[in-house]
DNA sequence: ATATATATATCTATCTATAGATAGGTAAAA
DNA sequence: TTTTACCTATCTATAGATAGATATATATAT
């Protein structure tokens, strides 16, 4: 892996870990065996490095979550709306389970006052493309079913909304209270909830 | 109001908009008139006083909410479950309409993998008796519903803290949502599903 | 093939600003 | 005269950032 690549990867883990601010770009360089002054060889400043941190892990998050149109189950059928809301609420169990730390985009948006503008706007994009696949793969579970597609039809879109933006928020929350409190059953609460 | 009442105004607010990193002695010092050596004087250190912002928001916030068995509409009954649901809901409302600012548990617990063990420790503690005091709300609605305390009797406190972690991880959730995009509405979606 | 130039990836050393914290002074109130 | 509520001055550590040296690899020109 390269240096570049390296570097990515201790930052986004120590931000995900301490947030933006307890990161240093000294901590950083020792973590990845060089000095600080090479960091700023690869990243001009602060902002540039967390920014391509925040870029990255939302290409490497959208792109586990597949396209919505290609979302098929074992059995080669399309997924259900129920089976579309597991799909999502266990990508963001991965993150947890496998990294013991929360989604980068939970700490940044927390923090997102204090960030430098470019920071702040490249965890919005997260968030909203986020929502936006959500809202495509539960409209995707609807184009089959004719029997609720005139009555909901002029207000589908701002209902699965609702729900994409509840999904991710009720998520992202989880992953906060489960790490604040040690405790991994507080997100699966919340997951279970969520696919009642 | 006292200084010592001041500091901790202020010091909540810096935290709430930057997240705990961001705020310093002299900045808490300079919003309050006073030098930093003197923020010294009142709290020994940054520890202490950060504890002890998140004990006062702790104590106002479940005061706010009041006694969840002296709960009553303006009929004088008592709530029913979606009037404890919009009660609590409105608690978070009016934090981040009235301040701007999200929940300062919020910031905290996003940022906890970095702080003092003490001020992690009374982060959880907002955490857990909001969840407490939910649960005591709720169950309280099904006192004078006979028709499913046998069935769910068993497992009824289990269920109620499952939507209790819920509300609550979806709150927080919703409030990082709304403060990055800078979109209230974002808040409104999330409330409305909860409420539903 | 050899010499020269350029690019890449580091380093040492250092600057300025700010952080948290402390020592010790002062003035007024109790 | 002790306590309260500040102050000035200062310490040490660390932050983000920059200048400039160096070593190696690669490309180009002669």
């Amino acid at each position: 892996m390269s240096k570049r690549d390296e570097i990515l990867d201790v930052t986004e883990a120590m931000i995900r870990q301490k947030g933006y601010n307890a990161v240093s770009a000294r901590e950083v360089a020792t973590a990845t065996g060089i000095k600080s002054s090479s960091v700023h060889y690869y990243f001009p400043n602060k902002t540039d490095m967390v920014s391509a941190v925040v870029q990255r892990y939302t290409k490497n998050f959208l792109s586990q979550l597949g396209e919505p149109s290609e979302l098929v189950n074992s059995q080669g059928d399309k997924y259900s709306l129920a089976e579309v809301k597991s799909h999502y609420v266990t990508a963001f169990r991965n993150a947890l389970n496998k990294d013991k730390k929360l989604c980068l985009c939970a700490v940044l948006g927390a923090e997102s006052g204090g960030l430098p503008d470019e920071v702040s706007a490249h965890t919005n994009v997260f968030f909203q493309s986020n929502i936006k696949w959500l809202v495509a793969a539960l409209e995707s579970t609807y184009d089959q079913d004719e029997s609720c597609s005139q009555t909901l039809e002029s207000n589908l879109k701002e209902t699965l909304t609702n729900t994409a933006v509840h999904m991710l928020a009720a998520l992202q929350g989880a992953m906060i209270l489960s790490q604040t409190g040690g405790d991994l059953t507080m997100f699966d609460r919340v997951a279970n909830e969520l696919l009642k």
